[in-house]
DNA sequence: AAACCTAGCAACCGCTCAGTG
DNA sequence: TCACTGAGCGGTTGCTAGGTT
């Protein structure tokens, strides 16, 4: 750039490396009460000794409620394998496609195994050189080359709670592994226009499919006034001393925020889990099952379930989405 | 049991881009 | 139009856990 430009924070003073639990706890619950309109102010208001952008991407990769923790099914690496394709690295592009994936996730699992799992797979076909760059473009899909129409059929909302479908080692490493990260699912963030759409239908699959902390609903909605997300959290119960802990700061110094009134019950479940992931408390209860199986829900037919990943040339969806993609590829040449 | 190796992943860094005064 | 800021993106690094020798 060379325009002189300060950093994006003072450094010096500033904590690196891992966040600790208290860290991430401050961070949450400053971002559920006051948004994160300004990200290099944050650290500052909510007291934390980071930067904005430590703080952004601790949120977005890990902290964010819509995350989606844990393995990738078969479908949504298929779904990375033909993204790739089509788009290269263009990481952020590809998890607006996997609602709950994040950019950071999805570049890891391509440079740690998808890369070498496709090239095995071409090299058991051909010789295809598996690259970093779109294997498809414009021109091809205009030629009809729609190569992401043979996407598997099978609906994945099974594969998707069904270990059957993950890798060996991390079937192990779910087995070792319960608590390692928040494997919360919860609503979709729907702030890309092009994946409203595809939220409002499979949202409420994936949320359904999950972990053994996963809440029923959790809805997002827009701030009118600055487009920030305000986290509808489930009905829980919450040790009401753990929640003055966070209020007052109890768990290191106190908190930059004031007390607000109208933190709902349902941020403060939140909260609980969280630290029940965190390691920061002793689960109080069992997690009530709240979500409606895979099964049932199927038997009864009701419609509301199906699979978010299942792409199918006559889904109205798909080719929402594949026109999107052709015309973005159009624009980028 | 210890040393070494490897894979996975969280976090950092530097750059670009869009927005604003 | 320019200077600057803040957010976001993609590449890279470094730590850690698990596996192997």
């Amino acid at each position: 750039m060379g325009k002189g430009r300060a950093p994006c924070c003072d450094k010096v003073g500033l904590n690196k490396g891992s966040w600790t639990p208290e860290e991430d706890l401050r961070l949450i619950s400053y971002i559920q009460k006051y948004g994160h309109a300004n990200w290099r102010a944050l650290p500052k208001k909510a007291g934390l000794l980071r930067c904005g952008k430590s703080c952004r991407l601790r949120w977005i990769n890990y902290l964010r409620p819509d995350i989606k923790r844990g393995n990738f099914s078969e479908e949504e690496e298929e779904t990375i394998i033909k993204l790739h394709a089509l788009l290269g690295n263009k990481w952020s592009r590809i998890a607006s496609r996997l609602p709950g994936r994040t950019d950071n996730e999805i570049k890891n699992v391509w440079n740690t195994y998808l890369k070498k799992k496709l090239a095995s797979r071409e090299r058991e076909k051909g010789d295809h050189k598996i690259t970093d760059e779109p294997k498809f473009s414009s021109i091809e899909w205009d030629k009809g080359d729609h190569k992401i129409a043979d996407e598997p059929k099978s609906s994945s909302i099974e594969s998707h709670c069904n270990s059957e479908h993950l890798r060996p080692q991390d079937r192990e490493k779910n087995r070792n592994k319960t608590t390692e990260t928040t494997e919360v699912q919860r609503e979709p963030k729907d702030d890309t226009s092009e994946l409203e759409l595809q939220h409002k239908s499979s949202s409420s699959a994936l949320s359904r499919c999950s972990s053994s902390l996963s809440f029923a609903t959790v809805e997002n909605r827009h701030s009118e006034e600055n487009g920030d997300e305000i986290f509808e959290i489930p009905e829980m119960m919450i040790e009401p001393e753990l929640w003055s802990m966070i209020e007052e700061g109890d768990c290191g110094e106190s908190l930059a925020v004031e007390k607000n009134e109208t933190a709902t019950d349902e941020s403060k479940d939140w909260l609980e889990s969280l630290e029940i992931e965190l390691g920061l408390c002793e689960p109080k209860y069992e997690q009530q099952e709240t979500l409606v199986s895979v099964d049932s829900c199927q038997k009864e037919g009701n419609g509301l379930c199906f699979d978010p990943f299942q792409i199918e040339p006559a889904s109205p969806l798909l080719l929402e989405y594949l026109y999107d993609v052709n015309v973005e590829s159009s624009n980028i040449d």
